[in-house]
RNA sequence: CGGAGCGUAGCGCAGCCUGGUAGCGCGCUGCGUUCGGGACGCAGAGGCCGAGGGUUCGAAUCCCUCCGCUCCGACCA
């Protein structure tokens, strides 16, 4: 492919709605284009690096005996009701209806689809296990489409499902999608690594994610050095020290005027944040609760809504919080209330605590939690942060920040039971199919590449996903011989199945060697009148700073022997 | 959804405060000189100044409404 014959253009400045380095690079790179707000174009060499990664993620597929098949993106809304999703992801999805006023969605997710799907074709566990896939594009109404491709609202997704007769089949499955998923980052020349995560609206009994480690990340992973125990920030457990009961004064109030956030609090009371009861009023399918923590914490709605085993989690509003704690908000206390209270387990035995007084500007001092209060439960209900306790091994753990690009559920029979997805076994019997189901994000794991691969100066593409594995710099597009020795080198790499672009633009030595560096091909070869009077080629790795001359005769063994290498490496 | 910022040529920006009919750099076109790490000169093309309304003799500039984009937050009792 030759340059001067393809739709690119890089720019030089930095776009001014990019933030991070990834994004910024994909624009300039001239990789893809933005329409309107998450919605992008992938240009011709973007989507090139597209069709690489969506080839090694069907390999790998195919590999763990997975299907590809290919569902529809617009569904019929009622397949939504009957799971029940309509309601817990609605405000996420795009809806619109046909000209019979019948109520579509364009599809988040295919649990629904592909449920309804094998509850048909599935009749017998001989038929089991069965795992299908697709890649596919999928839309989500996101509250707030973010840093380019990492959070758009449309997105190329791989989704896969299994089926199985059994938990313990299951568990089978889920380890060869997991073993496939480590399998797939890795030709992508990513550092993914699987963390313990949330199972969150899709459901389930566990699930892991695939987290690109980047300061850019918009997830917190929770990562304890000593055992290897890694987690989402929104799953992530830890161990409470035992504390002593301690003797403890009876309550006083305390007056403090205007005095409502905690900040306000430590400044006006001169005392630590961890001295003061935070109270939280919520409402859990729309009945009041009371959620205590630490002063210095933030709670994990996350885990809240586990515990409460509630479908929908909101903060209350003034006049809830007015007629349960009888004062307007910033004065509320847990002392004397009539809901039900949850309180973090840090809190067990814990004394001589501020919180409000459920009382215009007052709060009360030395409130002793089993004394003075009445908890309905002491549960995990924190974010954990840097320096908590390891669950496993007490060690002390640090945050990292990630980007997910990959998350395996065990779903278990939530789905088919919604859909009624039976098989006949071997006795007869007719049950239920165990389900898991399998993402990646392909565009989102393109721009993952990007962000940890690059430097000052663009992109450096692992040679799997690069749009082109070389690229020719002709720096004398006029000079009969230089053309010659261009052709005749592309010949030959193509024919052994290198991909290879050729720079022939009518401009300067200097700004091709800038695109070439921002393009990031990782292989770059230079043909020019100069050197060619030396009888001399010149080769580059993006990646590293030396330069090789070779022969002309001998250029195109040595770069194919190089991209040999470089594939190799990229499969190991 | 709440808060903040931005919207002027394909891209990056100035002009706005203090109203007088639009400018810079990159890119683009032509000619010439250059030619191994984003060259230079000359000559050009390209703009309903996000949209609508208002104030005014006159609005990119002041006022109102809307739309779009970006960031922060979804943490607060």
């Amino acid at each position: 492919m030759r340059w001067s014959r393809t739709l690119l253009n890089t720019l030089r400045d930095n776009p001014q709605d990019a933030e991070i380095n990834s994004h910024k690079l994909l624009i300039r790179a001239g990789l893809a284009r933005k329409l309107a707000g998450g919605l992008y174009t992938f240009m011709p060499l973007g989507l090139r690096t597209l069709h690489k990664i969506s080839a090694i993620v069907r390999d790998e597929m195919n590999k763990a005996e997975a299907q590809e098949i290919l569902m529809p993106a617009l569904q019929p809304s009622e397949l939504w009701e009957r799971s029940g999703r309509l309601e817990t992801m609605g405000p996420g999805m795009f809806k619109l209806k046909d000209r019979a006023e019948r109520l579509m969605a364009l599809g988040p997710t295919h649990e629904e689809v592909v449920t309804e799907l094998l509850s048909n074709e599935i009749n017998s566990y001989r038929q089991l296990p069965c795992t299908v896939y697709q890649i596919q594009t999928k839309f989500r109404d996101e509250i707030r489409p973010r840093f380019g491709l990492m959070r758009a609202k449309e997105f190329i997704m791989k989704d896969a499902y299994s089926f199985d007769a059994s938990m313990d089949d299951a568990d089978k499955s889920y380890k060869a999608m997991y073993n496939a998923y480590v399998r797939i980052f890795n030709r992508c020349g990513l550092d993914a690594r699987p963390v313990e995560a949330d199972t969150g609206d899709i459901g389930g009994q566990w699930s892991h994610e695939f987290m690109v480690l980047a300061d850019s990340g918009e997830d917190g992973i929770v990562d304890c050095a000593a055992c290897g125990y890694a987690a989402n920030q929104e799953k992530a457990e830890r161990i409470i020290p035992e504390k002593e009961a301690q003797l403890c004064p009876a309550i006083e109030e305390i007056e403090t005027p205007g005095i409502k956030t905690i900040d306000q609090l430590v400044s006006f009371l001169k005392c630590k944040s961890s001295a003061f009861i935070k109270t939280l009023i919520y409402l859990a399918d729309d009945q009041p609760v009371v959620i205590i923590i630490p002063g210095n914490r933030a709670l994990n709605e996350h885990k809240l809504k586990r515990v409460l085993q509630a479908k929908k989690l909101e903060m209350a509003d003034d006049a809830t919080i007015l007629s349960v704690t009888g004062a307007t908000a910033g004065f509320a206390g847990p002392v004397g209330l009539s809901v039900k209270i949850f309180a973090d387990n840090s809190l067990k035995n814990a004394t001589n605590l501020i919180t409000g007084a459920n009382k215009a500007d007052s709060h009360i001092k030395n409130v002793d939690i089993e004394r003075d209060t009445d908890v309905t439960a002491y549960e995990d209900l924190v974010i954990v942060t840097a320096g908590d306790c390891c669950p496993r091994c007490r060690e002390r753990m640090q945050i990292k920040r990630g980007i997910e690009v990959g998350h395996v559920f065990k779903l278990g029979t939530k789905y088919t039971e919604a859909f009624e997805a039976k098989y006949l076994n071997d006795k007869g019997e007719s049950l239920e199919m165990v389900m898991g189901c399998y993402g990646i994000g392909v565009t989102r794991t393109l721009q993952a590449v990007i962000e940890q691969s690059n430097d000052k100066d663009g992109i450096i593409w692992p040679i799997s996903v690069a749009p082109f594995a070389i690229t020719i710099l002709n720096l004398d597009p006029s000079d009969d011989q230089v053309n010659n020795v261009v052709d005749g080198l592309e010949k030959e790499l193509t024919d052994h199945n290198l991909d290879v672009f050729i720079d022939d633009r009518n401009e300067r030595p200097g700004v091709k060697f800038k695109d070439a560096d921002l393009i990031g091909c990782p292989l770059r070869v230079v043909v020019g009148a100069r050197g060619l009077k030396n009888n001399s080629i010149e080769i580059k790795q993006r990646s590293s700073k030396k330069n090789t001359q070779v022969p002309v005769e001998e250029a195109a063994k040595s770069i194919i022997q190089l991209a040999e290498e470089m594939f190799q490496r990229c499969n190991s």
